[in-house]
DNA sequence: CTCTAAGGCCAAAGCCTGTGCGTTAGTACC
DNA sequence: GGTACTAACGCACAGGCTTTGGCCTTAGAG
């Protein structure tokens, strides 16, 4: 997974000269996400500003830009390593419960503040190329709908399933526990169409 | 309609004592508007900040704070009114006519860049309070809901008739000329469950 | 033990945020 | 068409955040 952090120089090299991901570092790295994690859910993403986070996680500032560079990028970091697009989908064989699982797994992810936040800031970045950061789940999308036994098309995953899981992150997310995955995948497996 | 304003206070009360629509008000109003617009269709909504919109508006950026109070209000109240919450909903009787006719403004408006574009800023804004640039869609989804012959909820019609065409209009533009609203009320009138 | 990546500390220039105060001009009512 | 009231604007200023660079210290990795 491509980080965005401003030393990548060294990670391109061969066998990673030298990068340090142990002790100190790694302590650092992880009070930093917690303390970004907590300001999220706290205030949203708006109120996050590097001092913030810098005085929360016991680092100094200078840290986080040498690091990251701006906001931003730290959150976007941060936020991103979640959803690995290696994960594997759920594949059992029984189509519906599949899709349910996945449905369920993104209402989860998008669950968490620092998630929805990214997604908002996605949202906000997108509509210019097709590598928006739901490129993923849409090419999920379309292969769950080419497997045996679909009756659907990868456009109907997204209007039927991802969008109202998206729409609901974004614009309504107290309401995202109350989505429920199997309603959409009935929808989405027994419309009359 | 409230809008967010921070003068709100002289907007609830009876007649509105002494609101200044016209004039010099209106003029900085529209050019504010159209500054915003701008900025957000050429570098995205992440990019705007107070000064900036000042000074393409030729406006003090003082007069932004006070009527707003932030950037993220700013987008939000400006993109929540330029689909004018008064300007009424299709009523012929026939409420799958009428639904396709709601559905088919919206997809219209949103396939404008700018409104698109507004959009998307209203999307990085949101979550917090239930006060989203969508706040009126949600509304009068949930007028359709209420009407006479009705088979739907209010949430219904959002997930299966406002988050398919908004997900399109925020990361896959190029799609909602082909989202086609009959096939979503179709949807949502003739499901099965 | 050596090398050096990464963090801490300091400082400074520049921009953004937000507010007190005086001025302008829209609205209402003669 | 004139006057009173005051909403809304412009100006200026006091913070705070952003971003960068220099220099020193700490502590992973080989």
């Amino acid at each position: 997974m491509q980080s965005h952090v401003r030393y990548s120089r060294s990670m391109v090299a061969k066998s990673s000269p030298q990068r340090r991901t142990g002790g100190r570092s790694a302590l650092v790295l992880t009070s930093i996400r917690k303390a970004v994690e907590e300001l999220i859910a706290e205030r949203g993403s708006d109120a996050i500003t590097i001092p913030l986070v810098a005085e929360r996680a016991g680092v100094n500032h200078s840290s986080i830009y040498r690091r990251w560079g701006d906001a931003r990028t730290m959150i976007n970091d941060l936020a991103t390593y979640r959803l690995d697009p290696d994960r594997g989908l759920p594949d059992t064989g029984d189509l519906r419960a599949d899709l349910t699982a996945w449905a369920q797994e993104l209402i989860g992810h998008y669950s968490t503040p620092v998630n929805a936040a990214l997604l908002r800031g996605g949202a906000a970045a997108a509509g210019e190329s097709e590598s928006d950061c739901l490129r993923d789940r849409r090419a999920e999308a379309a292969g769950f709908a080419a497997r045996p036994g679909s009756t659907f098309s990868g456009d109907q995953v997204i209007d039927l399933l991802v969008a109202p899981i998206i729409y609901r992150a974004i614009f309504l997310p107290w309401t995202l526990p109350e989505a429920d995955a199997r309603t959409y995948v009935d929808e989405l497996c027994d419309r009359s169409a």
